[in-house]
RNA sequence: GCCCCUGUAGUUCAACGGAUAGAACUGCGGACUUCUAAGCCGUCAAUCGAGGUUCGAUUCCUCGCGGGGGCACCA
């Protein structure tokens, strides 16, 4: 097959305009979102009678004749329809020769990689937990979005390095060092195990919130732990410090491994802070940022921003300020083409007064930055507060799903490893899913009883139809049976074919994912796995796909290696392994 | 008060300005007893309101109403 039909389908549109005197400068073509309009239509009429001033079905009736004229063997049929839409039907032959480009040898695995980013460096940050803090859903949502845009880039043929930075100062860690004195719980001793610390630090700080503002002393002592912090001058906190901060760090670790994140660098706001203060202070010489109520901030209010605090009046560099110097930290350990920054869209209007002092301070990294914020993630009853210690951790909420999945996999014939295995694939697929099938920037509405069922629109439904497929194919190498032999000519053999709507989805994967990346948006992934599953279960319900019988066997075999391949491969590109039985 | 985002079946989500607005869950009704029933088939059910632009609007614009977020020393 040479070059994309769609490219096809476009140029001999064009010739075809040209042959008749006229011109339209881009062809639009889509696929019908109903598979009975065809596969793949075009709107050149409706648009161009309207300029020559011409009734567009007669106009699209004689552009119909004229392509006739030189059909590609691909296509089967052109057809006029609604108010003059043009539809074309691919041919058996088409979807013959894709699906054995699917499954021929070495090419599966890749079926979807794109040459579009080769040679590029791309930072991705994202994530970006708060040691001291508890790991909760809501950095699963950033881990998630995060880990599926950087696969998709790197899909793309980019070169993505991960990073994560992490706020290891500033308020939330004096108040959860405030937080410990008031716990009458001991400090955990060094061979207790890591979860007990962690919920530790974690009831320390919601302690420390809590109480902090009773009276007007304790905000002057958290003040003055966070004075201690940065300039480590008290021994006693520096102790509490350097264990809280190793604690939380080997926690999140933990959870990155399980949740399939290797990040490449790690950048602290320790570091970042002397750092933002100095370049702050350079441009505040430079007549960039100006004092106000003894702080130092970056007027914006002309260009229709809020003016924000850099440097607060006690000197101290604030999260504006730390991130000025990240993105030339960043830059100088990966010099990259584009630096992509993931966080919750509660900072959106503050990370546009970061751009516009990046302009200053930076103008080379302004520009190559971009910012994709997603929603929150909710609970049907409300708002969650790690500062009441009002929330869902990451590890409670993947464990609970965890459960469940081994208890639907009670009667399966699995050993307990692979039940084990199985279920942990199977609890980050569900949450996993259920934040990428919608678009980013919304907000989630996370219902974990829908969570736990597992059914219909799920993680774990796109996986169980994988597997399924895989167990067929098992089943079909057991028996020695050929997947899609490709010395058969289907042109000849079965010419009054009828095609089935898996076949006509399936090749569309790359698009799918070209498009996801433009946007950024994997949610279209997502939904188009979804359809796929659908396809493959109805097929599968109808068909005896193993059928010795049948002399099309082995190419309903080839459909359900392709679908195989390209499960497993979106899946991927969410995040999301495939377990080998379930 | 100002700024940003958002409003689609009972619920949770789709729909690159296109055709009869698509799924899933729920409800109701089925089939099979063949390769995994976490499955399959059928059915009820929706574009917040009013204008405008357009051959065509869920999509773009204006106003109104509802929801969320932000508005200087937290991140």
């Amino acid at each position: 097959m040479d070059g994309n039909i769609g490219d096809v389908l476009k140029s001999l549109i064009t010739e075809t305009l040209k042959a008749l005197n006229l011109e339209e400068g881009e062809i639009f073509l889509e696929h019908p979102s109903d598979l009975r309009h065809g596969d793949y239509s075009s709107n050149v009429a409706l648009v161009l009678g309207k300029k020559v001033k011409r009734e567009p079905v007669a106009l699209a009736v004689e552009l119909v004749e004229k392509l006739n004229e030189k059909l590609p063997k691909e296509i089967s049929k052109i057809e006029v329809a609604g108010a003059g839409f043009i539809n074309f039907y691919l041919a058996p032959s088409f979807f013959r020769a894709k699906m054995a480009e699917i499954v021929a040898p070495g090419n599966g695995d890749n079926f979807g990689r794109l040459p579009l980013l080769k040679n590029k460096l791309i930072l991705v940050e994202f994530t970006d937990p708060n040691p001291f803090k508890q790991f909760h859903i809501g950095h699963l949502m950033s881990n998630t979005v995060g880990e599926s845009i950087s696969r998709l880039i790197s899909f793309a043929g980019a070169n993505v390095k991960r990073i994560c930075y992490q706020g290891d100062v500033g308020r939330h860690v004096a108040l959860a060092i405030w937080g410990i004195r008031l716990l009458k719980v001991p400090f955990p001793a060094e061979t207790a195990p890591l979860s007990e610390k962690v919920k530790y630090l974690g009831q320390a700080y919601a302690l420390g919130a809590t109480h902090a503002k009773d009276t007007p002393e304790n905000e002057v002592e958290i003040k003055s732990i966070n004075q201690k912090i940065y300039d480590r001058s008290d021994q006693e906190v520096n102790e509490l410090y350097d264990q809280g901060r190793e604690w939380s760090l080997e926690h999140f670790e933990e959870i990155y491994e399980k949740l399939g994140t290797k990040f490449d660098q790690y950048f602290f706001e320790s570091v970042a802070a002397p750092r933002g203060l100095e370049i702050v202070k350079k441009f505040f010489k430079k007549g960039v940022f100006v004092e106000s109520e003894g702080a130092i901030v970056l007027p914006e209010e002309k260009s229709g921003l809020h003016t924000r605090v850099f440097i607060n009046s006690q000197g101290l560099a604030t999260y504006e300020a730390k991130e000025v110097a990240l993105a030339e930290m960043k830059e100088e350990v990966f010099p990259s083409d584009l630096s992509i920054v993931i966080t919750a869209n509660e900072v959106n209007e503050y990370f546009k007064v970061l751009l516009s002092a990046l302009q200053f301070t930076a103008p080379n990294l302004a520009s190559k930055t971009q910012h994709i914020s997603h929603g929150l993630l909710k609970l049907p009853e409300g708002k969650m507060s790690s500062r009441t210690g009002d929330v869902i951790t990451a590890e409670t909420l993947l464990s609970d799903l965890e459960n469940k999945a081994l208890e639907k996999m009670k009667d399966r014939e699995l050993n307990n490893e692979e039940k084990r295995k199985a279920a942990e694939l199977i609890s980050i697929a569900a949450i996993k899913y259920s934040i990428l099938k919608q678009k980013t920037g919304k907000d989630i509405i996370f219902d974990i009883e829908k969570a736990l069922s597992f059914e219909g629109d799920s993680g774990p439904y796109i996986q169980y139809t994988h597997t399924r497929a895989e167990s067929v194919l098992r089943k079909a190498k057991e028996q020695n049976l050929i997947i899609l032999d490709p010395n058969i000519d289907f042109s000849t053999e079965n010419p009054a074919d009828i095609l089935s709507d898996l076949e006509r989805y399936l090749y569309r994967f790359p698009e799918i994912v070209e498009r996801s990346l433009n946007e950024m948006e994997p949610h279209y992934i997502a939904t188009y796995l979804m359809e796929v599953s659908g396809y493959f279960n109805s097929f599968y319900a109808n068909t005896k796909i193993i059928d010795i019988e049948n002399k099309f066997s082995h190419y309903n075999l080839g459909l359900t290696a392709a679908t195989s391949f390209v499960l497993k491969n979106g899946l991927y590109l969410l995040g999301i392994g495939v377990p080998e039985k379930m």
